[in-house]
Parts: structure tokens; C-alpha cells; sequence
DNA sequence: TGCTTGTTCGGATTCAATTCGGAAAAATTA
DNA sequence: TAATTTTTCCGAATTGAATCCGAACAAGCA
């Protein structure tokens, strides 16, 4: 962003411009859209887009800054539900709250992440990896018995991504073969059963380790 | 494509401006090569990238097609040996093969999926999901003990779309928190789990279903 | 009100993508 | 082999979108 804006008329300017960006976004697509598009739709002349943005992806850039940090936002208010719910319950809960979020305001979020992996979004991604990271790792602590199955950040790792990008991908899809609930669902069960097992696994382990003490 | 090539010669430059895309796409990012780039790398004039390709983006699809080609064509061969080997085993191994094919030939394919993400790959992603399904189905029907799990479709989808995209992302990250071999055992882990516990699953609720039987 | 600073604008500039018409090379024919 | 046709190649010219810039306009302040 090349210069701050100062007076009360150059915030709305700006504001104005993001907002217009996500408006022509969700018509054609970021490629599609030109800067003359983006200002005509904001009420403003071409030159003003470049007086608080460097060029034409910095205005994308700060679109996909607010989606991730308006997602951050409804998360981290969660967290402390969701650590209480048994492991699949809060899956669940957690991705039906984000499918209002991405609905709400007549979908224009919607229309967006299905552009967003063209973005450098990815850049932006890690305030929302940190956000899940801390859910994970809350919910751990509030369930001790968690706490010994192995190799917890491959764990998280995995469940954060894959689930991340299943659903964006599902999202993105215009015929997904399974429903959004379907795909929920099947998600709450693939946690919770690796963590059971993981977590029977441990058991078994350790009793074994216990038989052979005793054994000797 | 605006025209076929016939002779051998012409071929010849089709091939060198694909294989320039890949080299320019390795070096800057398919946002930041110009046309005149891909020409020079390749070898000729400018105006020859359009007697074989409508646009620079038709040279990226291209590109595209041809990745996902050479993965299915990975993928393909491998199924009747997959097929056979316990599940963990399988995701193992297949990872382990895709992950050779990414380094082979100096590494091109690797600096590429991570821009692969930015084009419109997902176009071109079908048939790779098409030959993934392929693999699912035929591993289900090599053991019948796993047709007893529920929704197949969810399953199969979340395995194959969370998977290819926890892995795109590891590769694509600069400084992935966990190992690609602690990836690939985490996921051998995850889908082992999820099968055993829904056939245990199914196993008890028939279980269950005979007492009452009996108990009637 | 006069002065300074912030804001807006749209024509001028720049740069990359794409077009086009003809030259060179290869294939075909006589 | 020479003539003719087809295919291929090219790079200067065109086009259009992104970006720059300096004049004109508004706000804050004395």
C-alpha cells in the first residue's frame, strides 16, 4: 500500500475499492478483471486505485488478508466450545459454522475462495494455520488421554491441510460427487477414528510394556 | 491449439516452447514470464508461440495436461502391485513413487507443482482423480472385508482430494514444519486407522444385529 | 480568508500479448 | 531439376490493460 489514508473521504476510498474488488472478483474472476473495472465499480478513477494500493494484486492481496483474518475471527471465538465436545462433535460444529460464515452476506465470500487458491493467498494462509494449530493444541490439553498418541504435529499437520483444502476443493467443485454434509461428516468420522484408535493403540502398548515388567 | 503441427520440424518447436514454459515457469513463477521469454528460452520467434497455441495460457494448460498425464501414467501401472499389499503399505509406497517421479530430471516437476496450483490445473485434474478412484475401487474389491465400510464415496473422496492436497502443500511450503516421510507414514497411519475402525465398526453392530436376532 | 496538506482524477506513457503479411524451408508435382 | 504448393517461421506493428503523473479540487488550520 503506497500512502495511509488520513481524512475519514480516503478510508472510504479505500474501503470503496477492496469492496469493489471483491464485487468484480466474484463476476469474472480475478484474471478477468481489469483496473478500469474495479474503479468504475467503486466510483473512483483509475488513478485513485493507485494512490493506497502499489498495483493491481495488492488490491487482491488485502481482499484475501480480510477473508483470512474475518475466518481467523469466527474460529478463535470457537475454540473454547469446541475443546469441551467430544472430538467428531466439534469437526462438525466448527465446518457448519464456517459454511454460514462463507454464506452469509448473500455468498460473496463464496464466490471468492473459489478464486482464492489462484491468489498468492497461500501467503496469507498462516494466520489461519496458526488459529487451527491453537484449537488443536487447546484440545489436547483438555483431553489428557490425547495427549499419547504419537506423533501429534504430523497429526495436526495432516488434518489441518487436508481438511482445509478438501473442503475448499469441495467448495470449489461445480458437480462435487458428495454433499457438503456428506463430506462433513465423513471428515468428523475420519478424526475421531484415528484418535481412537491412536488412542487404543497407547493402551495396548503400554500394557504390553506392563506384562513384560512384570514378566521379568 | 490454433494449428497442428505436421512436419517433424514444427513438432520440434512445440516441444521446445513447452519445455521453455517449463523452464521458465521453474525460474519465475508462470505470473512472471513473458511470452518473448518462453521464445527466446525456446529458441524462436514470438510470433511462432501463436501458430501452435491461441494464447500463453494455452501453453501453461498444455503443460498442465501433460503433468497430470505423466502422473496417471505413474499411477496406472502400479495398481495391480498396490492392490495386493495391506493399505498402509499402499499409501506408502505410492507416495514414495510420487515422490521419486517429482525429483527425476533434474527436479522440473517439483518447482512446478507449486506453481501448478495458480493455473487452471484443476481443469485438468480429472483424470488423476479419475485413476485414484480407480485405485480405491479396485483395492475395495481385493478386499472384501473393506466393502463393509460405510459411504465408500465420502471416504474414497475425502482420502484422495485431503490427500493430494496435504501433499501439493507440503511440497509447495519453504519451510514445511514436519518431514515429507513423516507426511507419508502419518497418512499411511490415518487412512490404516479409519479402515480398521469401520470394520470393526461394522463387525459389532452385526454382531449386535445376530444377539437380537437370537435374543428375539 | 489565505495557506498547506491530503485527495482525486483521467489523459499520457509503458509494456506485454497478440496479429499479420510476407520470407524461407519443406513437400509435392511435373 | 525446376516449378508449384504447402507448411513453417518470423519480428515489426497493433492493441489494450496497468501504471504514472501533474493539474485541479477538498479539508484542515491559522
Amino acid at each position: 500500500m503506497a500512502r495511509k489514508p488520513s481524512q475519514t473521504r480516503a478510508k472510504a476510498t479505500v474501503n470503496a475499492i477492496v469492496e469493489a474488488g471483491f464485487i468484480a472478483m466474484a463476476e469474472r474472476g480475478p484474471a478477468a478483471t481489469t483496473t478500469r473495472q474495479i474503479a468504475d465499480i467503486a466510483g473512483v478513477g483509475v488513478g485513485s486505485l493507485y494512490e493506497y494500493f502499489d498495483n493491481k494484486d495488492a488490491i487482491f492481496s488485502v481482499m484475501s488478508e480480510r477473508f483470512v483474518a474475518d475466518t481467523v475471527a469466527l474460529i478463535r471465538p470457537l475454540i473454547p466450545t469446541l475443546v469441551r465436545m467430544p472430538i467428531s462433535d466439534a469437526v462438525r460444529e466448527l465446518l457448519e459454522r464456517f459454511r454460514e460464515f462463507l454464506q452469509e452476506g448473500d455468498g460473496r465470500y463464496l464466490n471468492c475462495v473459489q478464486y482464492a487458491i489462484t491468489l498468492d493467498f497461500e501467503m496469507y494462509l498462516d494466520p489461519l494455520q496458526t488459529a487451527l494449530s491453537e484449537l488443536v493444541t487447546q484440545y489436547l490439553m483438555h483431553h489428557p488421554e490425547t495427549l499419547q498418541i504419537r506423533s501429534i504435529p504430523t497429526m495436526s499437520y495432516i488434518m489441518i491441510h487436508g481438511g482445509i483444502f478438501a473442503v475448499v476443493r469441495h467448495l470449489t467443485e461445480p458437480n462435487p460427487p458428495i454433499s457438503f454434509d456428506e463430506l462433513v461428516e465423513g471428515l468428523a468420522r475420519m478424526v475421531g477414528h484415528y484418535i481412537e484408535q491412536e488412542i487404543a493403540l497407547a493402551k495396548a502398548t503400554r500394557s504390553e510394556l506392563n506384562a513384560q515388567t512384570r514378566g521379568d
